[in-house]
DNA sequence: GATGATCCTTGACCCAGATCAAGCGCGCGA
DNA sequence: TCGCGCGCTTGATCTGGGTCAAGGATCATC
């Protein structure tokens, strides 16, 4: 429960894997500088909670690597997720004090975080923070929308089928594109997490996976490592339009 | 299926409803002179469809006034509402050329509209249009959040008394606000459209209204009119937090 | 005042996914 | 090497909400 696993990994932003796709993308070095002032490397193990629903926040920052997830719970104890947080994902809302969500890492995690207060300032006084955070803010917006028809209309089945393509497409787009060949990739989440991502339990999410396997859709060694022969057919039964992601 | 119901009002910035609420919010006068240039207001009759999913879009705008729905749509029918657009709303996405969703008039509807070029171009040089268009988008999030809980997790009951508290609340807030009384408000929605909006069908929809009404939660006058005796009582049957939505 | 059309309600039945329960397999610490 | 815990699988049964079907209420048109 202790967070003070504060590292200061002397690191700085020009050599930076996210250095292309975060808040920051678009900054001048001479702004890096101004960034590099008022940032620190937080890591946290696996399982760790990052931040809880209703904590004050007193930092933002982006994830440099691994991977967190949003959650939010019921007074009852149901869960859902609401955010997967991959890197240059941005954590936190300048402009409001307390957190609105959970933020637990699912695997070993490193945070580039910078102080609200002077991340705010500079934001006003640097127009191209706010256009970043923004076209961000708006694709976040999008893959949320996406998910609520994921959870409102889809079947247990095409979930699933929606969640693995989903994170197919993404390790691919970091693996360099290219080949047709198999898509292959590690599950970052448990059985449990997919439920809470899904809206559905762990039984069916165990289920359907063991049923896409037994059809060819997927195949499966040990729990977490996922082939998948035939992305076509995979979008096929995610029933997502299957020419969807071509473009662009 | 004619969008052609361009009404040239002749109205101004200066005395427009969402003035305050709106991306323009944080104009001063001479910006709003600007945006006069490059502004038309459109008018759509309830039903009508602003905008097709996959469509050029040559403009972005507010809802002046009225009530529209963002919709999804899968191929064999299945449609999800993402959205609700309320007047201030704005509507389309700078640096995007097609349309991601369905837009339907609810009610008839009044959208102030900019051209989309002159639009992205003046938020360039004017840093709190897109500070302001950040803010809205982050509250949106926030929104398609809380609805992804909604959506995965409560139960048919707890949908449609989530559903009217939003409802009831964003009223609220338009009458101004105070008074401990009951709460009274018209329904914008139609029972399918609120199914959409749900996860739902239209038939639990009505059963669930229905039973409602037998316990006491709501009173309904006709199909539409709402009278809410207990507010914290509905918000229980929500599953929310009952001291909730008191902060702020 | 009959004739639809649209929107809504209600009933009967069914099924996808939840719930409850048992057990497997692998990694880890003693 | 054992045992124990965690993550996962699989089976049996139950049920909330979907599906199918039959009206009812309100309104506009003839």
């Amino acid at each position: 429960m202790l967070n003070e696993d504060t590292l200061s990994i002397s690191q700085n932003c020009a050599d930076c894997p996210i250095r292309h796709r975060a808040v920051c993308a678009r900054c001048e070095s001479d702004e890096l500088e101004r960034l590099e002032d008022m940032k620190y490397y937080r890591n946290f193990e696996a399982g760790q909670t990052v931040i809880w629903s209703g904590d004050k926040m007193d930092f933002v920052g982006s994830v440099v690597s691994g991977i967190a997830t949003l959650t939010q719970t019921m007074e009852d104890g149901r869960t859902q997720m609401v955010g997967l947080l991959l890197p240059s994902d941005f954590v936190g809302r300048p402009g409001r004090d307390g957190a609105a969500y959970d933020v637990v890492a699912t695997t070993d995690l490193v945070m580039c975080c910078f102080r609200k207060k002077p991340f705010e300032e500079m934001m006003g006084r640097t127009p191209h923070i706010a256009q970043r955070l923004l076209e961000m803010t708006l694709d976040e917006l999008d893959a949320a929308r996406e998910w609520m028809l994921v959870l409102g209309r889809k079947t247990a089945r095409e979930k699933i089928a929606s969640l693995l393509s989903i994170i197919a497409r993404r390790d691919a787009s970091l693996k360099l594109a290219g080949s047709d060949g198999p898509m292959v990739f590690d599950l970052p989440l448990t059985r449990e997490a997919m439920a809470d991502y899904l809206g559905l339990t762990l039984e069916t999410v165990s289920r359907q996976m063991s049923a896409l396997k037994k059809d060819g859709v997927i195949q499966l060694e040990g729990k977490r490592h996922v082939t998948v022969p035939d992305f076509t057919r995979l979008m096929e039964e995610a029933g997502d339009d299957t020419d969807g992601g071509m473009l662009a």
